[in-house]
DNA sequence: AACACTATCCCGCACTTACGTGATTCTCAC
DNA sequence: GTGAGAATCACGTAAGTGCGGGATAGTGTT
Protein backbone atom coordinates (compact mmCIF):
# COMPACT_ATOMS: atom_id res chain seq x y z
CA UNK A 1 0.00 0.00 0.00
CA UNK A 2 1.47 2.94 -0.70
CA UNK A 3 0.49 6.34 0.52
CA UNK A 4 1.89 8.95 -1.34
CA UNK A 5 3.04 9.33 -4.62
CA UNK A 6 4.95 11.88 -7.06
CA UNK A 7 2.10 14.43 -7.34
CA UNK A 8 1.05 15.07 -4.28
CA UNK A 9 3.99 15.38 -1.81
CA UNK A 10 6.99 14.00 -1.13
CA UNK A 11 8.14 10.97 -1.48
CA UNK A 12 10.10 9.43 1.60
CA UNK A 13 13.32 7.48 0.85
CA UNK A 14 15.67 5.74 2.83
CA UNK A 15 19.13 5.24 2.37
CA UNK A 16 21.11 1.71 3.04
CA UNK A 17 25.03 1.76 2.47
CA UNK A 18 27.82 0.95 4.65
CA UNK A 19 29.62 3.60 2.84
CA UNK A 20 29.25 7.05 5.28
CA UNK A 21 30.26 9.13 3.00
CA UNK A 22 28.26 8.05 -0.22
CA UNK A 23 25.15 7.69 1.80
CA UNK A 24 25.26 11.23 3.44
CA UNK A 25 26.18 12.27 -0.47
CA UNK A 26 22.94 10.81 -1.65
CA UNK A 27 20.44 11.54 1.15
CA UNK A 28 21.54 15.53 0.59
CA UNK A 29 21.64 15.42 -3.25
CA UNK A 30 18.07 13.72 -2.58
CA UNK A 31 16.86 16.19 -0.07
CA UNK A 32 17.84 18.80 -2.99
CA UNK A 33 15.49 17.87 -5.23
CA UNK A 34 11.60 18.91 -5.54
CA UNK A 35 9.32 15.89 -4.03
CA UNK A 36 12.00 13.73 -2.61
CA UNK A 37 13.08 13.82 0.97
CA UNK A 38 15.50 11.38 2.41
CA UNK A 39 13.91 10.03 5.80
CA UNK A 40 16.72 8.35 6.86
CA UNK A 41 20.67 7.02 6.32
CA UNK A 42 21.18 3.75 7.58
CA UNK A 43 24.48 2.00 7.31
CA UNK A 44 23.35 -2.19 7.67
CA UNK A 45 20.21 -3.84 6.68
CA UNK A 46 20.13 -4.53 10.40
CA UNK A 47 19.45 -1.49 11.55
CA UNK A 48 16.96 -0.45 8.83
CA UNK A 49 15.01 -4.05 10.00
CA UNK A 50 14.93 -2.72 13.32
CA UNK A 51 13.49 0.74 11.89
CA UNK A 52 11.11 -0.44 10.18
CA UNK A 53 9.43 -2.71 12.85
CA UNK A 54 9.72 0.82 15.10
CA UNK A 55 8.56 3.82 12.25
CA UNK A 56 6.10 3.75 9.47
CA UNK A 57 7.55 2.58 5.61
CA UNK A 58 9.35 4.84 3.59
CA UNK A 59 8.21 4.80 0.30
CA UNK A 60 11.59 3.59 -1.62
CA UNK A 61 14.48 2.26 0.21
CA UNK A 62 17.53 2.49 -1.99
CA UNK A 63 19.81 -0.10 -0.87
CA UNK A 64 23.51 -1.10 -1.53
CA UNK A 65 24.13 -4.68 -2.38
CA UNK A 66 27.99 -5.36 -0.93
CA UNK A 67 27.43 -5.40 2.83
CA UNK A 68 29.77 -6.88 5.35
CA UNK A 69 27.02 -9.34 7.95
CA UNK A 70 23.82 -9.40 6.37
CA UNK A 71 24.00 -8.92 2.71
CA UNK A 72 21.59 -6.29 0.39
CA UNK A 73 19.83 -9.41 -1.18
CA UNK A 74 19.52 -11.27 2.26
CA UNK A 75 18.17 -7.53 3.08
CA UNK A 76 15.72 -7.15 0.40
CA UNK A 77 13.94 -10.53 1.63
CA UNK A 78 14.09 -9.47 5.31
CA UNK A 79 12.27 -5.75 4.18
CA UNK A 80 9.83 -7.07 2.51
CA UNK A 81 8.94 -10.06 4.72
CA UNK A 82 8.35 -7.17 7.19
CA UNK A 83 6.89 -4.44 5.15
CA UNK A 84 5.65 -5.93 1.62
CA UNK A 85 4.62 -2.14 0.07
CA UNK A 86 7.89 -0.80 0.43
CA UNK A 87 9.58 -0.22 -3.12
CA UNK A 88 13.43 -1.75 -2.63
CA UNK A 89 15.87 -0.51 -5.63
CA UNK A 90 19.61 -2.19 -5.33
CA UNK A 91 22.27 0.23 -5.18
CA UNK A 92 25.61 -1.37 -6.19
CA UNK A 93 28.91 -1.35 -8.69
CA UNK A 94 28.11 -5.11 -9.43
CA UNK A 95 26.57 -5.68 -12.82
CA UNK A 96 26.85 -9.53 -13.33
CA UNK A 97 23.76 -11.83 -14.08
CA UNK A 98 24.30 -13.22 -10.74
CA UNK A 99 23.82 -10.61 -8.37
CA UNK A 100 20.75 -9.09 -10.55
CA UNK A 101 19.24 -12.11 -10.81
CA UNK A 102 19.40 -12.73 -7.20
CA UNK A 103 18.16 -9.09 -6.16
CA UNK A 104 15.00 -9.58 -8.69
CA UNK A 105 13.87 -12.79 -6.99
CA UNK A 106 14.75 -11.84 -3.78
CA UNK A 107 11.96 -9.26 -4.24
CA UNK A 108 13.59 -5.80 -5.60
CA UNK A 109 11.94 -3.50 -7.70
CA UNK A 110 15.01 -2.38 -9.51
CA UNK A 111 18.53 -2.34 -10.04
CA UNK A 112 20.91 0.35 -10.58
CA UNK A 113 24.62 0.76 -10.36
CA UNK A 114 26.45 3.27 -8.31
CA UNK A 115 27.34 5.72 -11.28
CA UNK A 116 23.75 6.52 -12.11
CA UNK A 117 22.78 9.58 -11.96
CA UNK A 118 19.84 11.32 -9.82
CA UNK A 119 18.46 11.88 -12.99
CA UNK A 120 18.18 8.38 -13.71
CA UNK A 121 17.29 7.33 -10.12
CA UNK A 122 14.51 9.57 -10.28
CA UNK A 123 13.20 7.87 -13.54
CA UNK A 124 13.87 4.61 -11.74
CA UNK A 125 11.54 5.91 -9.42
CA UNK A 126 8.69 7.26 -11.83
CA UNK A 127 8.90 3.67 -13.44
CA UNK A 128 8.11 2.02 -10.20
CA UNK A 129 5.58 3.88 -8.59
CA UNK A 130 4.05 5.58 -12.08
CA UNK A 131 4.17 3.15 -14.52
CA UNK A 132 3.87 0.03 -11.73
CA UNK A 133 6.04 -1.60 -14.30
CA UNK A 134 8.44 -3.26 -11.63
CA UNK A 135 11.56 -2.95 -13.54
CA UNK A 136 13.56 -0.46 -15.86
CA UNK A 137 14.90 -1.01 -19.61
CA UNK A 138 18.72 -1.74 -18.54
CA UNK A 139 17.18 -4.80 -16.06
CA UNK A 140 14.59 -5.65 -18.57
CA UNK A 141 17.82 -6.16 -20.65
CA UNK A 142 19.52 -8.05 -18.75
CA UNK A 143 16.37 -10.30 -17.59
CA UNK A 144 16.65 -11.05 -21.48
CA UNK A 145 19.97 -12.38 -21.64
CA UNK A 146 19.60 -14.31 -18.42
CA UNK A 147 16.28 -16.19 -20.15
CA UNK A 148 18.45 -16.71 -23.17
CA UNK A 149 21.85 -17.81 -20.82
CA UNK A 150 19.42 -20.07 -19.12
CA UNK A 151 18.04 -21.91 -22.38
CA UNK A 152 20.54 -22.63 -24.27
CA UNK A 153 19.88 -26.34 -24.61
CA UNK A 154 21.73 -26.51 -28.42
CA UNK A 155 23.82 -30.17 -27.90
CA UNK A 156 21.77 -33.09 -27.45
CA UNK A 157 24.80 -35.36 -27.80
CA UNK A 158 23.16 -37.84 -30.69
CA UNK A 159 21.36 -39.45 -27.66
CA UNK A 160 18.25 -41.92 -29.27
CA UNK A 161 14.34 -41.65 -28.06
CA UNK A 162 14.88 -44.95 -26.73
CA UNK A 163 17.93 -43.24 -24.73
CA UNK A 164 15.98 -40.69 -23.20
CA UNK A 165 13.68 -42.89 -21.76
CA UNK A 166 16.19 -44.54 -19.94
CA UNK A 167 17.86 -41.46 -18.97
CA UNK A 168 14.81 -40.48 -17.73
CA UNK A 169 14.03 -43.04 -15.36
CA UNK A 170 17.90 -42.86 -14.10
CA UNK A 171 16.94 -39.23 -13.19
CA UNK A 172 14.04 -40.51 -11.32
CA UNK A 173 16.44 -42.54 -9.15
CA UNK A 174 15.50 -45.86 -10.35
CA UNK A 175 18.26 -48.80 -10.67
CA UNK A 176 19.21 -50.36 -14.29
CA UNK A 177 16.68 -53.74 -12.66
CA UNK A 178 14.11 -51.20 -12.23
CA UNK A 179 14.61 -49.56 -15.35
CA UNK A 180 14.26 -52.88 -17.10
CA UNK A 181 11.24 -54.20 -15.53
CA UNK A 182 9.71 -50.66 -16.31
CA UNK A 183 10.49 -50.74 -19.83
CA UNK A 184 9.63 -54.56 -20.40
CA UNK A 185 13.39 -55.64 -21.03
CA UNK A 186 16.64 -57.69 -19.59
CA UNK A 187 19.03 -55.50 -16.94
CA UNK A 188 21.54 -56.29 -19.79
CA UNK A 189 19.74 -54.13 -22.66
CA UNK A 190 19.45 -51.33 -19.99
CA UNK A 191 23.41 -52.01 -19.29
CA UNK A 192 24.22 -51.43 -22.65
CA UNK A 193 21.70 -48.51 -23.22
CA UNK A 194 23.68 -46.38 -19.98
CA UNK A 195 27.19 -47.51 -21.60
CA UNK A 196 26.19 -45.81 -24.56
CA UNK A 197 24.56 -42.97 -22.99
CA UNK A 198 27.80 -42.85 -20.71
CA UNK A 199 30.30 -42.60 -23.82
CA UNK A 200 28.04 -39.91 -25.33
CA UNK A 201 27.86 -37.66 -22.94
CA UNK A 202 31.15 -38.46 -21.97
CA UNK A 203 30.55 -39.68 -18.26
CA UNK A 204 31.08 -42.70 -16.03
CA UNK A 205 29.26 -42.98 -13.60
CA UNK A 206 25.09 -41.93 -12.93
CA UNK A 207 25.67 -39.65 -11.38
CA UNK A 208 27.63 -37.66 -14.03
CA UNK A 209 25.14 -38.23 -16.48
CA UNK A 210 22.61 -36.91 -13.75
CA UNK A 211 24.55 -34.13 -13.36
CA UNK A 212 25.07 -33.26 -17.02
CA UNK A 213 21.16 -33.91 -18.05
CA UNK A 214 20.13 -31.34 -14.98
CA UNK A 215 22.27 -28.60 -15.56
CA UNK A 216 22.50 -28.67 -19.53
CA UNK A 217 18.21 -29.22 -19.32
CA UNK A 218 18.68 -32.45 -21.91
CA UNK A 219 15.65 -34.14 -21.75
CA UNK B 1 18.42 -0.86 -36.97
CA UNK B 2 15.34 0.14 -37.32
CA UNK B 3 14.55 2.62 -40.39
CA UNK B 4 11.38 3.43 -39.59
CA UNK B 5 9.31 5.28 -37.01
CA UNK B 6 5.99 5.69 -35.55
CA UNK B 7 6.29 9.75 -35.65
CA UNK B 8 7.75 10.10 -39.39
CA UNK B 9 6.44 7.02 -41.77
CA UNK B 10 4.34 4.47 -42.35
CA UNK B 11 4.91 1.47 -40.00
CA UNK B 12 5.37 -1.74 -42.13
CA UNK B 13 3.30 -5.04 -40.10
CA UNK B 14 3.44 -8.61 -41.60
CA UNK B 15 0.25 -11.18 -40.12
CA UNK B 16 1.40 -14.74 -39.53
CA UNK B 17 -1.78 -16.93 -38.69
CA UNK B 18 -2.91 -20.05 -39.77
CA UNK B 19 -6.27 -18.67 -38.88
CA UNK B 20 -7.41 -17.05 -42.55
CA UNK B 21 -10.45 -15.19 -41.33
CA UNK B 22 -8.28 -14.26 -37.96
CA UNK B 23 -5.21 -12.92 -39.73
CA UNK B 24 -7.22 -11.34 -42.21
CA UNK B 25 -9.78 -9.23 -39.68
CA UNK B 26 -6.13 -8.16 -37.86
CA UNK B 27 -5.06 -6.96 -41.54
CA UNK B 28 -7.77 -5.05 -41.93
CA UNK B 29 -8.15 -3.14 -38.91
CA UNK B 30 -4.32 -2.56 -38.97
CA UNK B 31 -4.87 -1.09 -42.53
CA UNK B 32 -7.55 1.05 -41.05
CA UNK B 33 -5.02 2.85 -38.82
CA UNK B 34 -3.32 5.57 -39.05
CA UNK B 35 0.54 5.35 -39.44
CA UNK B 36 0.42 1.21 -39.67
CA UNK B 37 0.24 -0.87 -42.72
CA UNK B 38 -0.27 -4.57 -43.03
CA UNK B 39 2.60 -5.29 -45.84
CA UNK B 40 1.60 -9.09 -45.96
CA UNK B 41 -0.55 -11.90 -44.60
CA UNK B 42 0.75 -15.54 -43.96
CA UNK B 43 -0.64 -19.14 -43.01
CA UNK B 44 2.83 -20.79 -41.95
CA UNK B 45 6.03 -19.68 -40.84
CA UNK B 46 7.88 -21.54 -43.85
CA UNK B 47 6.00 -18.81 -46.02
CA UNK B 48 7.39 -15.60 -43.95
CA UNK B 49 10.78 -17.03 -43.95
CA UNK B 50 10.33 -17.39 -47.88
CA UNK B 51 9.62 -14.01 -48.21
CA UNK B 52 12.09 -12.58 -45.51
CA UNK B 53 14.46 -13.50 -48.20
CA UNK B 54 13.53 -12.48 -51.18
CA UNK B 55 11.89 -8.99 -49.80
CA UNK B 56 13.10 -6.35 -47.87
CA UNK B 57 12.04 -7.00 -44.20
CA UNK B 58 8.91 -5.09 -42.50
CA UNK B 59 8.97 -3.00 -38.93
CA UNK B 60 7.46 -6.03 -37.13
CA UNK B 61 5.77 -8.98 -37.68
CA UNK B 62 2.74 -10.40 -35.70
CA UNK B 63 3.05 -14.15 -35.27
CA UNK B 64 0.85 -16.93 -33.28
CA UNK B 65 2.07 -19.37 -31.48
CA UNK B 66 0.02 -22.59 -31.97
CA UNK B 67 0.80 -23.27 -35.94
CA UNK B 68 0.94 -27.11 -37.06
CA UNK B 69 3.96 -28.14 -38.52
CA UNK B 70 6.85 -25.74 -37.21
CA UNK B 71 5.61 -23.98 -34.80
CA UNK B 72 5.84 -19.90 -33.82
CA UNK B 73 8.82 -20.51 -31.05
CA UNK B 74 10.74 -22.32 -34.24
CA UNK B 75 9.74 -19.40 -36.51
CA UNK B 76 10.92 -16.67 -34.45
CA UNK B 77 14.30 -18.17 -33.99
CA UNK B 78 14.38 -18.55 -37.47
CA UNK B 79 13.01 -15.00 -38.47
CA UNK B 80 15.40 -13.85 -36.38
CA UNK B 81 18.53 -15.61 -38.09
CA UNK B 82 17.24 -14.17 -41.39
CA UNK B 83 16.07 -10.62 -40.08
CA UNK B 84 17.61 -9.96 -36.59
CA UNK B 85 16.36 -6.52 -36.88
CA UNK B 86 12.58 -7.42 -37.48
CA UNK B 87 10.42 -7.34 -33.74
CA UNK B 88 8.48 -10.44 -33.71
CA UNK B 89 5.22 -10.09 -31.05
CA UNK B 90 3.45 -13.15 -30.59
CA UNK B 91 0.06 -13.34 -30.58
CA UNK B 92 -1.08 -16.08 -29.24
CA UNK B 93 -4.31 -17.74 -26.72
CA UNK B 94 -1.28 -19.19 -24.31
CA UNK B 95 -0.54 -17.54 -21.71
CA UNK B 96 1.38 -20.53 -19.66
CA UNK B 97 4.69 -19.30 -18.39
CA UNK B 98 6.55 -22.13 -20.31
CA UNK B 99 5.45 -20.65 -23.75
CA UNK B 100 5.97 -17.33 -22.70
CA UNK B 101 9.38 -18.24 -21.73
CA UNK B 102 10.05 -20.39 -24.88
CA UNK B 103 9.31 -17.59 -27.14
CA UNK B 104 11.09 -14.77 -25.36
CA UNK B 105 14.34 -16.90 -25.39
CA UNK B 106 13.51 -17.44 -28.96
CA UNK B 107 13.87 -14.06 -29.58
CA UNK B 108 10.17 -12.51 -29.12
CA UNK B 109 9.77 -8.99 -28.24
CA UNK B 110 6.80 -9.04 -26.79
CA UNK B 111 3.60 -11.39 -25.93
CA UNK B 112 -0.14 -10.16 -26.46
CA UNK B 113 -3.15 -12.60 -25.58
CA UNK B 114 -5.43 -12.91 -29.05
CA UNK B 115 -8.22 -11.47 -27.16
CA UNK B 116 -5.89 -7.61 -27.11
CA UNK B 117 -7.81 -4.98 -28.65
CA UNK B 118 -5.85 -3.01 -32.09
CA UNK B 119 -5.29 -0.09 -28.83
CA UNK B 120 -3.11 -2.81 -26.82
CA UNK B 121 -1.60 -3.89 -29.78
CA UNK B 122 -0.47 -0.47 -31.14
CA UNK B 123 0.25 0.20 -27.26
CA UNK B 124 2.99 -2.60 -27.42
CA UNK B 125 4.39 -1.68 -30.48
CA UNK B 126 5.21 2.19 -29.36
CA UNK B 127 6.76 0.29 -26.53
CA UNK B 128 9.03 -1.71 -28.52
CA UNK B 129 9.81 0.66 -30.91
CA UNK B 130 9.87 4.14 -29.53
CA UNK B 131 11.18 2.72 -25.95
CA UNK B 132 13.36 0.40 -27.06
CA UNK B 133 12.09 -1.76 -24.13
CA UNK B 134 11.73 -5.08 -25.42
CA UNK B 135 8.94 -6.25 -23.40
CA UNK B 136 5.10 -4.71 -22.30
CA UNK B 137 4.39 -4.51 -18.52
CA UNK B 138 2.31 -8.07 -18.64
CA UNK B 139 5.09 -9.87 -20.24
CA UNK B 140 7.63 -8.23 -17.65
CA UNK B 141 5.51 -9.46 -14.89
CA UNK B 142 5.37 -13.04 -15.81
CA UNK B 143 9.29 -12.52 -15.97
CA UNK B 144 9.19 -11.99 -12.95
CA UNK B 145 6.98 -14.55 -11.71
CA UNK B 146 9.12 -17.33 -13.70
CA UNK B 147 12.07 -15.98 -12.09
CA UNK B 148 10.85 -16.15 -8.52
CA UNK B 149 9.72 -19.10 -9.36
CA UNK B 150 12.67 -20.59 -10.93
CA UNK B 151 14.93 -19.87 -7.32
CA UNK B 152 12.27 -21.20 -4.25
CA UNK B 153 15.43 -21.71 -2.63
CA UNK B 154 12.94 -21.71 0.82
CA UNK B 155 14.44 -25.32 2.95
CA UNK B 156 17.81 -26.30 3.14
CA UNK B 157 16.67 -29.28 4.84
CA UNK B 158 18.65 -28.18 8.03
CA UNK B 159 22.22 -29.39 5.90
CA UNK B 160 25.20 -28.85 8.03
CA UNK B 161 28.60 -26.78 6.71
CA UNK B 162 30.26 -29.84 6.41
CA UNK B 163 27.89 -31.72 5.11
CA UNK B 164 27.62 -29.51 2.41
CA UNK B 165 30.79 -29.55 1.36
CA UNK B 166 30.37 -33.24 1.05
CA UNK B 167 27.62 -33.33 -0.70
CA UNK B 168 29.06 -30.57 -3.19
CA UNK B 169 32.31 -33.47 -3.81
CA UNK B 170 28.95 -35.43 -4.63
CA UNK B 171 27.52 -33.70 -7.22
CA UNK B 172 31.30 -33.32 -8.51
CA UNK B 173 30.99 -37.30 -9.28
CA UNK B 174 33.59 -37.83 -6.71
CA UNK B 175 33.27 -41.68 -5.00
CA UNK B 176 32.99 -41.84 -1.23
CA UNK B 177 36.85 -42.73 -0.82
CA UNK B 178 37.88 -39.33 -3.07
CA UNK B 179 35.71 -37.53 -1.23
CA UNK B 180 37.48 -38.94 1.99
CA UNK B 181 40.80 -38.64 1.11
CA UNK B 182 39.94 -34.92 -0.38
CA UNK B 183 38.01 -33.64 2.86
CA UNK B 184 41.81 -35.71 4.82
CA UNK B 185 39.11 -37.91 6.97
CA UNK B 186 38.44 -42.03 6.61
CA UNK B 187 35.77 -43.47 4.08
CA UNK B 188 34.14 -44.00 6.61
CA UNK B 189 33.21 -40.78 7.87
CA UNK B 190 32.17 -39.57 4.26
CA UNK B 191 29.76 -42.40 4.58
CA UNK B 192 27.98 -41.53 7.75
CA UNK B 193 27.92 -37.61 6.86
CA UNK B 194 26.04 -39.26 3.34
CA UNK B 195 23.51 -41.11 5.72
CA UNK B 196 22.72 -37.89 7.78
CA UNK B 197 22.42 -36.46 3.97
CA UNK B 198 20.01 -38.63 2.53
CA UNK B 199 18.15 -38.66 5.52
CA UNK B 200 17.99 -35.38 5.36
CA UNK B 201 16.99 -34.93 2.18
CA UNK B 202 14.52 -37.75 2.04
CA UNK B 203 16.69 -39.99 -0.37
CA UNK B 204 18.62 -43.38 -0.24
CA UNK B 205 20.89 -42.93 -3.27
CA UNK B 206 23.43 -40.46 -4.33
CA UNK B 207 21.85 -39.81 -7.41
CA UNK B 208 18.38 -39.40 -5.32
CA UNK B 209 20.62 -36.49 -3.48
CA UNK B 210 22.00 -34.88 -6.78
CA UNK B 211 18.84 -34.74 -8.54
CA UNK B 212 17.63 -33.17 -5.34
CA UNK B 213 20.52 -30.56 -4.74
CA UNK B 214 20.36 -29.83 -8.58
CA UNK B 215 16.54 -29.24 -9.27
CA UNK B 216 16.04 -27.33 -5.91
CA UNK B 217 19.04 -25.47 -6.05
CA UNK B 218 20.29 -26.51 -2.70
CA UNK B 219 24.47 -25.59 -1.75
C1' DA C 1 25.88 -31.77 35.17
C1' DA C 2 23.05 -33.48 31.64
C1' DC C 3 21.69 -33.14 26.97
C1' DA C 4 21.64 -32.51 22.06
C1' DC C 5 24.20 -31.96 18.08
C1' DT C 6 28.09 -32.45 15.11
C1' DA C 7 32.00 -34.65 13.32
C1' DT C 8 34.76 -38.33 13.40
C1' DC C 9 35.79 -43.49 13.07
C1' DC C 10 34.92 -48.84 12.58
C1' DC C 11 32.91 -53.79 10.79
C1' DG C 12 30.36 -56.53 7.68
C1' DC C 13 27.05 -57.89 4.20
C1' DA C 14 23.81 -57.77 0.36
C1' DC C 15 23.28 -55.34 -3.48
C1' DT C 16 24.43 -52.39 -7.50
C1' DT C 17 27.41 -50.49 -10.78
C1' DA C 18 30.92 -49.98 -14.43
C1' DC C 19 33.16 -52.24 -17.87
C1' DG C 20 35.52 -55.91 -20.86
C1' DT C 21 33.88 -58.88 -24.41
C1' DG C 22 30.93 -60.92 -26.79
C1' DA C 23 26.08 -61.89 -29.69
C1' DT C 24 21.42 -61.40 -32.51
C1' DT C 25 17.93 -58.99 -34.74
C1' DC C 26 15.83 -54.95 -37.40
C1' DT C 27 15.62 -50.87 -40.09
C1' DC C 28 17.11 -47.52 -43.10
C1' DA C 29 20.24 -45.42 -46.45
C1' DC C 30 23.49 -45.74 -50.23
C1' DG D 1 22.33 -56.15 -50.61
C1' DT D 2 25.74 -54.49 -47.85
C1' DG D 3 26.79 -51.86 -44.06
C1' DA D 4 25.88 -48.72 -40.28
C1' DG D 5 23.12 -47.75 -36.38
C1' DA D 6 19.75 -49.00 -33.08
C1' DA D 7 17.88 -52.08 -29.81
C1' DT D 8 18.03 -56.23 -27.72
C1' DC D 9 20.37 -60.01 -24.76
C1' DA D 10 24.39 -62.48 -22.19
C1' DC D 11 28.49 -63.68 -18.67
C1' DG D 12 31.85 -62.38 -15.36
C1' DT D 13 34.39 -59.49 -12.20
C1' DA D 14 36.30 -55.81 -9.46
C1' DA D 15 34.90 -51.91 -7.35
C1' DG D 16 31.58 -49.08 -5.17
C1' DT D 17 27.18 -48.28 -2.56
C1' DG D 18 23.50 -48.44 1.14
C1' DC D 19 22.60 -49.75 5.51
C1' DG D 20 22.42 -52.77 9.69
C1' DG D 21 24.98 -52.39 13.66
C1' DG D 22 28.10 -49.88 16.70
C1' DA D 23 31.84 -46.06 19.13
C1' DT D 24 34.39 -41.57 20.72
C1' DA D 25 35.19 -36.73 21.23
C1' DG D 26 34.14 -31.78 21.09
C1' DT D 27 30.87 -27.88 21.37
C1' DG D 28 27.33 -25.36 22.89
C1' DT D 29 22.57 -25.04 25.63
C1' DT D 30 19.88 -25.14 29.33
Amino acid sequence: MITRNLSTEQLDLWVVDDNVAFAKNLAELINQTEGLQCGGIFHSCEEVLHDLEAESPPDVILMDIGFPGMNGIEGVKRVKMVAPAVQVIMLTVFEDNDNIFRAITAGASGYLHKSATLDEIINALKAILVGGVPMNPHIARKMLEIFKHLSTTTSDYGITAREKEVLQLLVDGLSKKQIADKLFVSFHTIDTHLRNIYAKLQVNSRSGAIVKVLKEHLL
